[in-house]
DNA sequence: TTTGCAATCTTAACACTGTAAAGTTACTGT
DNA sequence: ACAGTAACTTTACAGTGTTAAGATTGCAAA
């Protein structure tokens, strides 16, 4: 795995199984992201990993909080200054286009950054930032659209149920993906 | 639990297995929903459970399937006979208010049914029956405003996004929740 | 430089999980 | 009455998260 010879003292053990978690999610599913598959994959031994984490949801919460900046680099790739109401519209529909196709393109991902595994487990200062970073990003495109209170949750609510469906297998989408993502938010006025 | 005195055969063991993996679910959380615990619950041994379903995961489809049906219920009670169109938007509304209720007051429960846990398995007959009719009241009742193909996956979407949202601790709703649920689907244009 | 301390890492152990194998019990049809 | 089969129990195994106790090392104070 690293080429590098390993002393006792790792130097940078943290950051290591952080990314051996997120190849490990990304590659192989949630399944195969147990603690000892990680520490072992690292070359560590499984217990050395809670010198670091508390435990392993606290892991698996910094994880997420990767994920949560990926997606906000996604979405700010479509953000752009632009002339019109009407350009900032096809702008946030590009968005939303973004955000599903990332959802799928990382199902495993997507899933922890907001699933069960997650959902009550108390969130790190990196997870929070990251995650209100990503949202923050979709917020800024409706709120040149529109300022009506409300606008950027139902955005998000769309967008976020549409790639939700699709990732759980509730939706099969037939035909190109991206002409389908904009015929179903394409009802969203705001 | 059962004050029926158990002879060695159960008689209904599947439905009683199925029945209080549902109560654990719901008051417990999915953490304490294991086959072993499941069993001796139900006053029967470890493995008895697997003369009735093939793994874990088999179990877990069916008290989502029983998820489904709930929903759908919930979802059918807010169904009626209407003279305007008008009056079957208030209806859609009214749906996508007792849709977002339902996945509050049965996180666990609306997890498990869309959730990582379920998505990549097999799923069961009544699953997916259970599923689509679930799916096929919300569409009934757009149909009767609009027409337009990917109507009903639209507001399909905007619903359980922010059901999720919600659940999953993304969004939290300060004031009264149904009128914030209205506020946000309002932005639906079908 | 030496020395002691705290952080980092390993080994060993525990309780718990899903699941398979082999044996026991009781219902069911002939 | 009696086989056969489905339902159930006991036992066992490999894997999991997590803790406790000890080994190793970098680092800061002396």
């Amino acid at each position: 795995m690293n080429t590098a010879k390993r002393t006792y003292h790792h130097g940078d053990l943290r950051n290591a199984l952080l990314m051996t978690a997120l190849d490990t999610l990304v590659t192989e599913g949630l399944d195969k992201v147990t603690l000892r598959n990680i520490a072992k994959k690292t070359g560590v031994s499984q217990a050395a990993p809670y010198a670091h984490f508390k435990d392993k949801s606290a892991l698996l919460v910094e994880v997420a909080a990767v994920g949560f900046s990926k997606l906000k680099y996604a979405l700010s790739s479509e953000l752009k200054e632009c002339e019109s109401t009407e350009e900032y519209r096809y702008v946030l529909s590009n968005m939303g286009v973004a955000y599903v196709e990332f959802a799928i393109e990382n199902k495993a991902l997507f899933r922890l950054m907001f699933g069960d595994v997650i959902a009550e487990f108390p969130k790190s200062e990196s997870y929070s930032i990251e995650a209100n970073a990503a949202f923050g990003c979709m917020e800024g495109a409706v709120q040149k659209i529109s300022g009506v209170d409300f606008a950027s949750d139902s955005a998000w609510s769309i967008v976020h149920g549409l790639a939700s469906l699709i990732v759980d297998n509730r939706i099969q989408v037939e035909g190109d993906l991206k002409t389908y993502i904009r015929e179903v938010t394409k009802f969203l006025d705001i």
